[in-house]
DNA sequence: CGCGATTTTGAGAGGTCTCAAGCGTAGTGG
DNA sequence: CCACTACGCTTGAGACCTCTCAAAATCGCG
């Protein structure tokens, strides 16, 4: 590492010489619009581990905690889970869901735990990297450390994004914008058909992820409905007018 | 780089290797409790350019644009920026302040661009490095590594927290926490004497930061006064009864 | 001293919350 | 097979927090 730094002393290599230095590779094209900054793409592009590595938590089990101290990198294989922030009275907010395939979390891997609580909402599947490991499975797929870095901008970006929509908009387009991230990451895995896919979320997590209470977000989805925006029953969603959903999440 | 990973491939090295790996030891130190997680530490550790490399901005000045293409990495050298979110019909929210000698955002560097508005708030002094200078400051002084990694820590523990501030405390709680970081933040630098300290915030910039309307702004703060939690006037804020502020904000 | 920007205050509306009850559905055990 | 229970969804009524609109008061700067 010291070396690829001091070999930058001048500048960055040329064009010429990219493929010589990965890094470089990787950053620069990062920089040239790689970046897809629309739907958070927190999925992990390395091949997970055998299931027979991989830990299992039944719905509702808090997988990991804040403070807790993890040697790695966590990959959710299977199932749905949030991470969670928790209020010394109880309050609840949702900072993100974490979807099949997703990375928990980028910070495991420098800081050595986490501040927030991973809990699982239908049963999950994970597994669980050591440093060593993943650092060696870096090495070994330069492509990776691309990614790596990918996901840990838009883990920003959806933190960031997350806050402006909690202090700066209302119930509507907080759950309109929910449900049409949540389609783009889903449909990224070929989980939606027909505008629709399965919602394994109770109305008590769509209200800990949108800052609300779970009497307003049945009223909101029952507004929703009422519009003809979407349908939503029996853990499927199905966005039933997309161009008026987005337009009522300010998308476009 | 490349070099460094492949050194992995049996693990990290061994304890007694550390000092001959800068990255290693970095990490290391990271992960055993060099991490502080209490006042946001956006304070970049380095030597600032000389003053005149800097460039200056105007108050209520727009100093970077989202989608503006920038070359390596901004430091405010002197006075209050504020990153800030626009939606589209022109609400606001405020993500983060940045204070002399922060960071602006360790984005620039990997990503190339930025996805905020950076507005002065009062005259701002800022330098640019560009990436190919930084990262040859990086590889002159390891520490920085560090120092670059527990910056992009602590920017992603913010905007959770910022998260789970605007979706579920109230405007009392938000702004006690805001003065109370902001103090932190400041103590720092040696910038209060006496629990007060110059806040040169409009409270519409107030307003931006605790997703609130001005006027509500306005209103909590003058409960805030009416309690004798805080003085707040010509720009300077005295917090006047701290523990009691810091029982609202639910801090300890 | 005068003007624009900012703070303060008032009144009323509206969005969201709280508390509470009723209802549907799925699983459980007799 | 049928209570019975648990859980989640739905609905109602009223309270509270925050917003909107508007105007007055104050501050800060030229």
């Amino acid at each position: 590492m010291i070396d690829h730094f001091a070999s930058h002393e001048n500048g960055l290599h040329p064009a010429s010489e990219k493929s010589a230095c990965p890094v470089c590779a990787a950053l620069d094209s990062l920089v040239h619009g790689e970046l897809s900054s629309g739907s958070s793409p927190l999925l992990w592009p390395g091949r997970l581990p055998p299931q027979r590595d991989q830990q299992a938590a039944r719905p509702r089990q808090t997988i990991f905690q804040p403070g807790e101290t993890l040697d790695g990198m966590q990959i959710v294989c299977d199932g749905w889970a949030a991470r969670v922030s928790r209020l010394t009275d109880g309050r609840r907010q949702i900072l993100s869901f974490v979807l099949p395939g997703d990375l928990v979390s980028t910070r495991a891997l420098f800081a050595g735990s986490l501040n927030f609580y991973l809990e699982a909402i239908t049963a999950v599947r994970y597994a669980s990297y050591r440093r060593a490991e993943f650092i060696a499975k870096l090495a070994a797929e330069p492509n990776l450390i691309k990614a790596l870095i990918r996901i840990n901008l838009a883990e920003k970006d959806e933190a960031d994004r997350l806050a402006a929509d909690l202090g700066r908009r209302r119930a509507e387009e907080r759950l309109a914008r929910l449900f049409l991230q949540l389609m783009a990451r889903l449909e990224i895995r070929g989980l939606v058909r027909d505008q629709s896919f399965a919602l394994p979320l109770r109305q008590q997590h769509i209200a800990d992820a949108t800052g609300l209470t779970p009497v307003h977000v049945n009223r909101v989805i029952g507004a929703l409905r009422g519009d003809g925006l979407i349908e939503l029953a029996h853990g499927v969603l199905k966005v039933a007018n997309l161009a008026q959903l987005r337009r009522l999440a300010d998308l476009n």
